[in-house]
DNA sequence: TACACTTTTCATCACTTGATGAAAAAACGC
DNA sequence: GCGTTTTTTCATCAAGTGATGAAAAGTGTA
């Protein structure tokens, strides 16, 4: 599809395209990426890669090694940077809130980045998204691959709502954060359901629309089981 | 895996393993199950298919032809039950209610069936429900099969949600069914996650503690983003 | 038994898959 | 320039892919 020329390098400017390898481990990193988050890992060939890269095939073996080796490199590459925006969101607003934090302050501070970056990060960041999605929902390794990088600040949500809401029970705390994460992996995989189901009226890309509910939703939604719980 | 005997017929109990076509075409249905809902349909081969239902490749293509109408009949097989199901216990809350109808109880009637469901069809109702979950955050072809299937009861629910809160936005309604499905498709679909997550204190296999919390989650969330968007 | 019909198996095809070793090309150090 | 190392291409392999036609086995009906 977006076929590229086997050498245009890193865009004939500035300069004088000196990194020759690196840029095309970057390049082959965003073919795979895009192929990944649509089709599933097993829906994408290694030549299918290469071809979108420009590539020859065992060039892809040469930087990354397997085939799973090549999408776990995909993976890595992102989620330290999403990590690291979400603990500094969530560490800001404590500091900055102290004693007036909220449920729903917490939760936005959890998402919000997210959103952030889909809006602002280009197309690489939107397949992302979907790809972490498509991972969150595969029973055979999803699972592993979601704890081994997503477990610590997910626990840092946790504990930090604990703090806001001392009576509520850690496992009510749990269930609430699975149903926010399956909102919220849903809507930042735009995967276009809304917008024929709802003829139109909706947008999967318009994560304004997004911000300006989920919020007050999952914040709601929690409230009302940590409350529920203690009656 | 769970190997079958290549001659192994209906129990070998009742009656005298008559129907020898139709019940082998329901156990290659039953194995493709179990494998597109582990490992997606690009995952799972026929011949693997093929294996674990005891039989031979060619009779997959004679039953079913290609490999994707294979998995179409699966995934038709128990939509209609699961949409019959849905549609009747709604219907059945709106006339038992009438004036009184809550939120919470449309959302009820909408979710239950589905944990019931899973909770009393066995381990190929399980599958069948991770399959869909993962076939929702499918972009490639996803969104088009889900809303081939399940489209009609979900403008239900929108249009029933509608008549218990009139001065709803439809554009509220949608995105809130979003929020609902995406925490609701996780649930279901029964990853394992949150065990580890919360190191033992919840199971996803625990759907009852689901059915605890997730009528009341989303339905608070859903009064939050109306109410606010009126305000 | 003979016949028609359906179901199941067997053998195989044309093609794709992930992967590799060796050669070629480019980049680098001097 | 030259030797070395890294990067890229080429040719190819062994295994597996979905699919099919023809034969075999089974079933029901006279």
């Amino acid at each position: 599809m977006t076929a590229a020329k086997p050498r245009a390098r890193s865009g004939g400017r500035g300069r004088p395209s000196k990194a020759t390898g690196l840029d095309l481990k970057e390049t082959i990193l965003d073919s795979a990426e895009g192929l990944f988050a649509r089709h599933g890992f097993h829906g994408v060939t290694t030549r299918q890669v290469a071809a979108e890269a420009g590539v020859d095939t065992a060039l892809i073996h040469y930087y990354f090694g397997a085939k799973r080796e090549l999408f776990d490199a995909v993976f890595v590459r992102r989620a330290e940077i999403l990590n690291q925006a979400r603990s500094v969101s969530m560490n800001a607003y404590v500091e900055t809130h102290g004693d007036a934090m909220t449920v729903e302050g917490v939760i936005e501070a959890f998402i919000d980045p997210l959103l952030r970056i889909s809006q602002d990060g280009g197309q690489g960041w939107k397949s992302y998204f979907a790809l972490v999605a498509q991972v969150n929902n595969t029973p055979a390794w999803g699972g592993e691959t979601m704890a081994r990088f997503f477990d610590p600040v997910v626990h840092q949500l946790v504990d930090t709502l604990k703090v806001v809401r001392p009576d509520a029970e850690y496992r009510d705390l749990y269930w609430c954060y699975q149903f926010l994460t399956g909102s919220m992996m849903l809507a930042l995989s735009e995967t276009g359901r809304i917008d024929s189901l709802s003829e139109g009226l909706c947008h999967s890309s318009d994560l304004e629309a997004v911000r300006a509910r989920l919020f007050a939703y999952c914040a709601a939604g929690f409230e009302a089981v940590v409350s529920r719980r203690k009656a």
